[in-house]
DNA sequence: TTGACTCAACATCCTTTGCTACAA
DNA sequence: TTGTAGGTTTCCATGTTGAGTCA
């Protein structure tokens, strides 16, 4: 009769040892490791590798799992929306695992509360940002009373029920990769870059969650939430859920033409550029297209001029001078409303600052200073309120009902992400989205591109 | 405790025409 | 014959954030 099998955690892997060899070698995720002469499987294979041993009836030892069940009862008698039910019963139905999709402002917070009361799991919570990381210690703390770990921001302190950042998620990993049953991935599109996803590739936790509105990435590797999370369990889009749970929208696109001056600029260094990729044989297009352009124009001097004209380019259409004209007369238009201003560089945020007297909020904006800005914009101190990209995600920025988006990237997230900021629900609040777009330039693709989603349509 | 700093990680940056090799 | 899928170099500049260090 041989040993019953062993399973231990080891910074991230499970080591299987003892037993008969022939039925370690058929676990699921197992292979022999060279370098320490054992058979490891990744941390994630924890759940498969105990099911297949129950299954086969196969003695084994756990001695990974380094945590008791938990019995989580929130103090609180709010009663769900019916899609945060809706959300949490199909993902516990899909055996507690996958992604859940919520458009920012629906309560995904709770959903994910109402999913850790199910788990009966110690839980780890994990956030792209300290702001977030805060918001989320107080929520718990409200709804379960109690202690709640933090593991980032300066504190290291791990509880039943911890919040961390996926930074801190990854560097720690080894310390608590078995002490939690349910990890609940905020804003989890964050997840599937090479060093965060070692969070979830190390850990043991047979429950996950991801949550996120904006589950597609440029990259297209949100084919990996499957790996990592769990299949997509349910989705819900603005369109489905505006007018009860967000605000009412409209998005309007207006076009404006460069100048004389900017027009042929643009063409110049345009055509200078798409030279350099006609001569190299380079098809932007194509797989790693982008990647062989850089390379090839960081090998010459030719090459770093193309690049110099691609730069150029780009300034031109964002910056273009008919937008800032178009800015001036929407600013007139919506003089009682609460209007944000997105743009995609921060010199232009600077320069609209500058030139009509509305506080800016870049990545150089200390906290204390942003914080200040974004409370006299709620109070209405501050009817408007210039930025790049920090606010496109993780803060909470009070309702604005007007939205104008100067330049921007191609991406859905963002322009999902920008819509988002203005649907903070209230009463008969009807927002707008204005979308400024240079005519004649790359931009109308880019604009074209980012509406392809849903609630754009 | 705070603030200034450095460093590392991540995301975006492109668009379509013509060519080739291979599968149905 | 027609249709379709197709590949490899470690990486320019900018924006943003978290962690860590040091005064």
């Amino acid at each position: 009769m041989p040993e019953p099998i062993q399973l231990k955690f080891d910074g991230g892997t499970i080591i299987v040892s003892d037993g008969d060899a022939d039925v370690r070698s058929q676990l699921p995720g197992v292979s022999f490791d060279p370098r320490t002469r054992t058979e490891r499987a990744e941390g994630r294979a924890y759940r498969a590798i105990v099911e297949h041993l129950l299954t086969h009836k196969i003695p084994y030892a756990d001695q990974a799992r380094n945590y008791q069940v938990a019995a989580w009862s929130m103090q609180s008698t709010r009663v769900p929306f019916p899609h945060q039910q809706e959300a949490v019963d199909v993902w516990w139905k899909s055996r507690g695992r996958g992604v859940v999709v919520l458009p920012t402002g629906t309560g995904k917070t709770f959903t994910a509360m109402l999913a850790i009361q199910k788990s009966q799991r110690p839980a780890l919570v994990i956030t792209p940002t300290i702001d977030l990381l805060n918001q989320w210690h107080f929520e718990l703390s409200k709804a379960f009373g109690g202690t709640i770990g933090l593991m980032g921001g300066g504190e290291y302190d791990i509880q039943p029920l911890t919040v961390t950042t996926y930074d801190s998620a990854y560097i720690h990993l080894d310390r608590w990769g078995n002490k939690f049953g349910l990890l609940v991935f905020d804003e989890c599109h964050h997840l599937p870059g090479p060093t965060y996803a070692m969070a979830a590739v190390g850990s043991i936790a047979p429950y996950r969650l991801g949550l996120t509105a904006t589950p597609e990435r440029a990259d297209g590797q949100e084919s990996q939430y499957e790996g990592l999370i769990g299949p997509t369990v349910y989705r819900r889009e603005i369109k489905e859920l505006s007018g009860d749970f967000l605000a009412d929208y409209e998005t309007r696109r207006i076009y404006v033409s460069l100048t004389a001056d900017e027009q042929q600029r643009y063409q110049t260094a345009r055509e200078t550029y798409r030279q350099f990729i006609l001569d190299r044989n380079i098809s932007l297009g194509g797989p790693n297209g982008w990647q062989r352009f850089i390379f090839e124009a960081s090998r010459s001097a030719e090459g770093r001029v193309a690049f110099q004209a691609f730069r150029e380019q780009k300034k031109l259409e964002r910056a273009a001078e008919a937008k800032l004209q178009t800015l001036e007369q929407l600013l007139l238009t919506h003089a009682k409303d609460r209007i944000l201003i997105f743009t995609a560089d921060n010199a232009t945020v600077y320069k609209i600052a500058r030139q009509y007297l509305v506080p800016p909020i870049t990545h150089q904006t200390k906290a204390r200073e942003r914080k200040q800005i974004l409370e006299r914009f709620h109070s209405g101190e501050y009817p408007v309120v210039v930025t790049s990209q920090v606010l496109n995600e993780g803060v909470d920025v009070p309702a604005a009902n007007v939205g104008i988006v100067l330049s921007g990237t191609s991406t859905i997230r963002e322009n999902v992400q920008r819509l988002g900021r203005l649907l903070r629900k209230q009463t008969d609040k009807h927002a707008i989205l204005y979308e400024i777009v240079a005519k004649g330039t790359s931009e109308e693709f880019s604009s074209e591109r980012r509406r392809q989603h849903h609630a754009f349509q």
